[in-house]
RNA sequence: GGAAGCGUGGCAGAGCGGUCGAAUGCAGUCGCCUUGAAAGCGACCGUAGGGCAACCUACCGGGGGUUCAAAUCCCUCCGCUUCCGCCA
């Protein structure tokens, strides 16, 4: 694969200094005709448009060489970190683990039920008016969203990331760039009619907001904390998660994107983990940490890092969080360079963590539940939910 | 959605088949002048790829075409502006 490759190079290498030289020889030759005349203009002419179709011919072969050898540079899936567990999606190792598992001396409420219970949820709408695994987050529901994105937000702020609302339909160039259309391109939404891509996180848009352009990092990353609504088709989770909103089409994520120096791009990934663990801290839940196994990896990422919270209903732990380091993966396919110390463009690193999402609410109403049906709110939150202490089932009329 | 116009270097803005990688102004860099600065004067000053280098190639929104030759002509896509229509 690697030999295909470099001779694929060299091949296209060597087209273009084939087309070099002839367009050279081109342009010396149209120097001297607007000063020939007579006959000899007639023969320069003619010699002209033989070069003409010659460039031409080699402009294909060169063409043709830089395609060939893209199409296979862009098939091949990121490296692996050498440090990542070899092996499918159970051979994950866990990092480590933060609180005990709750215990409960009653029988906890599953967080659909919870939700319900206080108005927070529709189900039955959702499915009405958009099908299967779509819901509205009603009353109570959307304050805790509103609140929890904000409370990310304003984590974010104090670690000097940039806030975005980015936007949700991107072109087919930024999805592929981002290494979302390759083998799961089924997960992703489609809308044929004007060749755009709903996208599945603000990653995506993110990642295309510097596409083409040489950044200049000598001030340390850029760092940005994008708010956006996520869309997946959920393809092949048919019978997976069917109750509540732990898997649903659309959800809203506050994502974390940084574009560093690739030598700084696995200390970066450490520093994306430390905040996301800041953020789980302020709810208040049990988690534990996990390296996400080689074959779990998709195609962009060098090493995953998710932290998985506690799910006492279901016994297990619950991915909450993931932070991916790109390495120059997505830059490559995309054109974001940065200029190294000579002022030489070099190809740059992207990284990306969820601050928080959706599915967190799950977590917090489970973990947090007490015996007579309530929910304790985590103080860090309560601010944001306009300093609601404890949510309580509304009384049935 | 309909009509018209426009996309040129960090910015502004000429050029509209060859002498154009591109005038000019601003910004920037260096030098002179000055106690220091401003002003003034002089020189330099786009980007990327390849080569040890001299140098070569590409780039005037993207792609394609015409031509010996395209910033300049044609097609197409994208974007912007203005007017009309519609509308969160």
């Amino acid at each position: 694969m690697v030999d295909k490759l470099l001779s694929l190079d060299t091949s296209r290498r060597s087209a273009i200094a084939a087309a070099d030289k002839l367009r050279a020889e081109q342009k010396a030759l149209s120097k001297l005709i607007p000063k020939a005349s007579g006959e000899e203009r007639a023969e320069l002419l003619t010699r002209g448009k033989d070069l003409s179709a010659q460039v031409k011919a080699a402009e294909v072969e060169q063409n043709q060489a830089s395609e060939e050898f893209d199409q296979l540079h862009r098939a091949l899936p990121n490296l692996v970190h050498p440090d990542a567990p070899v092996g499918g999606e159970d051979d994950f190792t866990v990092v480590k683990h933060v609180g005990e598992p709750t215990k409960f001396d009653f029988e906890p409420k599953d967080h659909l039920e919870l939700m319900e219970s206080f108005g927070a949820v529709d189900m039955a709408r959702g499915a009405k008016v958009s099908g299967s695994r779509f819901y509205f987050l009603t009353g109570i529901g959307a304050q805790l969203q509103l609140g929890l994105l904000n409370m990310a937000i304003a984590q974010a702020l104090e670690n000097d990331f940039v806030p975005m609302i980015t936007p949700s339909l991107v072109r087919p160039e930024i999805m592929a760039g981002t290494g979302f259309l390759g083998a799961h391109d089924s997960e992703v939404y489609r809308l044929r009619d004007d060749d755009l891509f709903l996208v599945g996180t603000s990653e995506v848009p993110l990642a295309g907001f510097h596409a083409d352009e040489i950044l200049d990092l000598s001030d340390g990353p850029k760092r940005y904390a994008g708010w956006s609504s996520c869309y997946r088709r959920e393809a092949g989770a048919a019978g997976k998660d069917t109750r509540g909103i732990i898997r649903v089409h659309q959800f809203d994520k506050v994502e974390m994107f940084v574009y560093t120096r690739p030598e700084d791009a696995e200390a970066e990934h450490q520093r994306l983990l430390g905040w996301e663990e800041q953020m789980l801290a302020k709810i208040d839940v049990p988690y534990r940490v996990i390296d996400t196994a080689t074959g779990d990896l998709g195609v962009s990422a060098h090493r995953k890092f998710d932290c998985e919270a506690w799910v006492p209903t279901q016994d297990a732990y619950r991915e909450l969080t993931s932070t991916s380091n790109c390495t120059t993966f997505q830059a490559r396919r995309l054109g974001i360079r940065h200029r190294d110390q000579n002022g030489k463009p070099q190809i740059l690193a992207t990284l990306n963590g969820t601050l928080a999402t959706t599915r967190w609410i799950v977590a917090i109403l489970e973990n947090h539940q007490l015996e007579d049906g309530s929910v304790r709110v985590p103080e860090a939150l309560r601010p944001f939910v306009g300093g609601r202490e404890v949510l309580t089932p509304l009384v049935k009329k």
